[in-house]
DNA sequence: GCAACTTAATTAAGATCCTTATATACTTCT
DNA sequence: AGAAGTATATAAGGATCTTAATTAAGTTGC
């Protein structure tokens, strides 16, 4: 049984439920490419995060290394990724986005950017404010988020 | 090119960035049961929305309604949804949660509850009182985006 | 230095999930 | 009633994922 939030607290069922809410609208928006899921997912992960070796994102993207190997493998011939030989381990391979690729997430990026313009856009300039205001505890949260995860701490190696 | 926002203002795109690494969060969780990603936002949208024909189900979660038949018969198979003929139309087929569905749901949004839980006792009182006082108009912007998205207005019929 | 073990990636075969195309039953419109 | 439209179901094929087995490179222990 969650406790009941004092008046005041942070209610973080409901703070659960608003972000499942979010959720639902940056997963629905993607209907844009012909590319599925888990592969916009890859290209996000190494747009975000920069090079990374097969295993990495296997684990990351929560699929097994092969399903992992055949996406790079076919993003690859399309144009979105490259894969070059890690050179402190010449078993291993390390993909990363081009600029085709990048461009797939920027454009993402920008149409969830316009999306939520469009919604703040219908608050008082009060609440925009009080947004504004939790926008750094947010980051900290995400931020903590990685740390307990054990991913690297570039949020955002774009730009 | 997005405008600069000016300080105190909202800033969009560092808002959309925040909300994108929450939604890898989420997505990351549901490493639970046998059940696939549109699966269980299937049975999600059932809880939170109530019961639901196959067209308004296959238009929510973005695929064919012949994919939406054969996952609900599988469903149904498992025993996660019921299905009952529309009494307003012969043609059309009601689908909703049954209990052992609704546990599912309720036990990823319990690990998700958990898990915000972890990260907001990270914070001082004074950031998590920030999160507390942006809520309610985190939630308008949800509630903002079902009316665009012409969805019911129901968030949450459980409980 | 080399055998045994571990790790990284690939390949092959099969299962699952999703698509397009088509069929069937019911509803609505005229 | 008949024509057109709507809701679901079925069939066949394609894309994507899984498990299992293979190759190659690195690590460990004697």
């Amino acid at each position: 049984m969650p406790p009941t939030p004092q008046p005041g607290e942070l209610d973080v069922a409901h703070l659960t439920s608003v972000l499942e809410e979010f959720t639902r609208m940056f997963i629905r928006l993607p209907a844009v490419q012909r590319l599925s899921f888990t592969t916009l997912s890859v290209l996000h992960t190494l747009a975000r995060q920069g090079p990374k070796r097969l295993t990495e994102l296997a684990a990351s993207e929560q699929v097994t290394q092969s399903a992992i190997t055949q996406m790079v493998a076919k993003l690859e011939r399309d144009g979105l990724v490259e894969r070059r030989p890690d050179p402190s381990d010449r078993r291993a391979v390390l993909v990363d986005v081009t600029a085709a690729g990048a461009a797939i997430v920027h454009g993402r990026r920008a149409d969830r950017r316009a999306h939520l313009a469009e919604l703040t856009g219908e608050l008082t300039p009060a609440e925009r404010a009080t947004i504004a205001a939790a926008l750094p505890a947010l980051a900290r949260m995400s931020e903590v988020n990685r740390r307990l995860a054990g991913e690297p701490d570039a949020p955002d190696r774009r730009r």
